[in-house]
DNA sequence: CTTAGGTTAGTGAGCATTAACTAACATGGA
DNA sequence: TCCATGTTAGTTAATGCTCACTAACCTAAG
């Protein structure tokens, strides 16, 4: 995946209008417009529209397999690790309001079958990522063993889609990072049951 | 809001067409063909399409409210408030599985200004109501109070959220009631710090 | 005989995509 | 150095399709 800047360009303008509008005004002529050519031009650098949102989804897939394979990750501990990831969403974001807007909103990819099992595919593999580092956590006596570590993602991982998505509709008017901080501390204290 | 059984059938027929395919599916002639009528006799029940968008947001809103306010929860503890609330929900949706697609879909109805707004409204009156209870649990000593009541909102109906979009993107392979059973179980042993 | 609920046949707008063409630039041999 | 050739990235114009919506008409029930 390596994109030319007019390629960049045109994903760039793409999640911006689903973010801003909806799926429904993802249209050749307002990508075309909001970069300043002509439609068929769109064409020159993509084979069609479906391959825009392909390509959306392929950026969002690169970034979460970054922070699961990322180097400053290995030593930590298990909570240590759920904090990295976490905050490092929080942050990409905070940075990317856009990406942030639809990142949880996978039901924009409903309409193709092929973009639907991308979708899952890519949920799949973050929730067994995440799994591991649970589970891990739980035989190390980091984390509480006493609920399933299926129950304990879900825990983890809705507060956080919920707190993201908060913070989408309401016009980002709060400092997401921070209100990410408060959330892990009191996620914090509910895994490790004192 | 008193529909009759033809705009009724409008509406579920749209649920479904938007829970399956997007929101670019429903379209004026989808919803007629499933039907089984003509496309301008969907005009004789709705004077337009965004009325109908209109009362599919209705019909949240009066789902959501019909049991904040049920006379079966007035004298529930507030666990037993949130626990009424939350299987609810997942009884709910496992009964309309469409339902359950679109009821957190809020992206859905993004690109028009008056229905975005219709769905933040709705939104804050959940959370708002809620918290009310959560903060009485607290003030009574039933929910623990070491955690501030807007984070355990989210701690709480985040995982919701999640385990029925997970569902709902598993193609409903699994038993919501169950799970939602399960996942409710370790919630009342993280709101109670023993 | 009015009206509720349907029909057929159309409207203009917007959709993704293609065809045909062009200007600007790169490259490699005479 | 000059020029033939090809490529890249754009243009205008047009295609066929689908969209929401409307006008005019039909018909059966109250």
């Amino acid at each position: 995946m390596d994109l030319t800047s007019r390629q960049q360009e045109i994903i760039n303008v793409s999640i911006s209008l689903i973010a801003d509008k909806g799926i429904q005004s993802l249209t050749i002529k307002n990508i075309s417009q909001a970069i300043g050519i002509s439609e068929p031009a769109i064409y020159r650098h993509f084979k069609n529209k479906f391959e825009i949102l392909l390509t959306i989804l392929d950026s969002f897939e690169i970034i979460a397999a970054d922070v699961l394979n990322s180097e400053d990750i290995k030593d930590l501990s298990s909570l240590g690790k759920i904090e990295f990831f976490l905050l490092d969403r929080y942050k990409r974001c905070a940075e990317n309001p856009k990406l942030a807007k639809l990142m949880f909103s996978e039901e924009n990819f409903q309409d193709d079958e092929r973009l639907a099992d991308k979708v899952l595919s890519i949920m799949h593999a973050h929730k067994s990522a995440m799994h591991k580092v649970i589970s891990a956590g739980q035989n190390l006596g980091e984390i509480r063993d006493d609920i399933d570590s299926i129950s304990l993602f879900r825990i983890i991982f809705g507060p956080m889609r919920l707190l993201i998505k908060q913070w989408g509709l309401s016009g980002c008017r709060f400092n997401l990072i921070e209100e990410g901080k408060k959330l892990w501390q009191a996620e914090k204290k509910i895994l490790t049951k004192d």
